[in-house]
DNA sequence: AATACGTGGCA
DNA sequence: TTGCCAAGTAT
């Protein structure tokens, strides 16, 4: 690789992948700005997530939390709430626990050194070059996946960038490659590209500037790049939904771990099942009687179930509707009776709006 | 180094 | 329906 990046053709690489951005680059709501912060938001968000999917949330985002100290002093569960459907929610607590950090250790100023930002909660390798970059014109790489398609295609780099050294690999490339003066529009131009051109299945070689320089399309093998390891099956997970309404038309809901898997988001009641076939409604109504003797509820099984998948997880989720007649529960700390009405300002991941939407509850 | 961590779009 | 894909990070 070292040999072919002569002077010559990195000028030549940077004169025409900043001019095919400086003709064609899409106008997006944070290359608006050059603010840290709301960079900061837009790269968070944008991490495995599409960008038609994160203008909305990034727009409503800036719009409740227009500084850092507004964000820092946020309640985490409306923070959540705005990320709510966005996925990753690991990444909205990390965000907040990132900016409350920015604000106390370095007076709300995000840090226009490598190593002070990577020390940030939830800034790893890629958004601090980002960072770095575009708010701040530093010269670092910011290498996410559509850079590696890019350069691997071009350079014909066949290491696996499904592991997280072969970013080094890019890393060490594009510091020959930046230039100087322009790294905000040289690493936007490269995801540009590799969004809009160099597109996975279907690239468009024919407007792609870098076409002439490009070492796959010379042999055609434009597919065979980047090189990734095939993605393990979702693993098969049963649960039972326990929507359980009171006298008064409450819901039970309660409140997920602090860790793992939608932390911190609010469900109904989810209990494990040990297969497929078990039946739901006995599973719940064991559990509910092993609980507390005393209470009398009705129970209704819906025939409908809802299926979800995650990236590794794939939920089989049954549905169990009941009344409560008689009795009181022992409620922990984690769960409570809302109102039909106040479910609305509690987050919900999706596979928990699908249930309601089955048994028609209006969210 | 390998795995956990979401969701929606599209062929 | 299934599989792949999308501006990664934490552990």
């Amino acid at each position: 690789m070292i040999d072919m990046l002569n002077a010559e053709m990195i000028t030549g690489f940077q004169e025409h992948l900043l001019h095919w951005y400086r003709k064609n680059h899409r106008d997006l709501p944070w290359r608006r700005t050059s603010n840290p912060y709301y960079i900061w938001v837009s790269e968070v968000m944008l991490q495995q997530t599409q960008v038609d999917t994160v203008i909305p949330y990034y727009e409503e985002f800036i719009s409740r939390f227009p500084t850092m100290h507004e964000l820092a002093r946020a309640p985490q569960e409306e923070v959540l709430k705005r990320w709510e459907g966005l996925g990753y929610y690991s990444r909205a607590r990390n965000l907040q626990s990132g900016v409350q950090e920015v604000v106390e250790k370095y007076n709300a100023k995000v840090p226009e050194n490598k190593k002070d930002l990577l020390s940030v909660k939830g800034v790893g390798p890629y958004t601090a070059g980002a960072i770095l970059s575009i708010a701040y014109q530093k010269p670092e790489p910011a290498v996410d996946g559509n850079v590696m398609r890019v350069l691997s295609r071009i350079f014909l780099i066949d290491e696996d960038i499904t592991k997280v050294k072969t970013r080094q690999t890019f890393e060490t490339i594009l510091y020959d490659l930046i230039p100087e003066m322009e790294a905000s529009a040289f690493n936007q131009a490269l995801m540009e590209i590799g969004a809009l051109i160099c597109k996975p299945k279907g690239p468009i070689c024919e407007e792609c500037p870098l076409a002439h320089l490009c070492r796959s399309k010379a042999e055609g093998t434009q597919l065979h790049y980047p090189v990734k390891k095939k993605k393990m099956k979702p693993k098969d997970e049963a649960f039972v939904a326990v929507v359980l309404k009171d006298t008064q038309e409450k819901l039970l809901i309660q409140k997920r771990p602090e860790k793992g898997l939608l932390a911190n988001f609010w469900e109904f009641p989810l209990l494990e099942m040990s297969d497929t076939q078990e039946d739901p409604l006995k599973v719940v109504k064991s559990y509910f009687n092993k609980k507390n003797h005393d209470l009398i509820i009705e129970w209704t099984k819906s025939e409908q179930t809802v299926t979800h998948t995650f990236s590794h997880l794939k939920w089989h989720v049954n549905i169990v509707v009941g009344t409560l007649r008689e009795g009181t529960l022992n409620l922990g700390k984690m769960s409570q009776w809302i109102s039909e009405k106040a479910l609305k300002e509690y987050p919900f991941p999706v596979p928990q709006q699908k249930v309601m939407s089955i048994v028609g509850i209006d969210y």
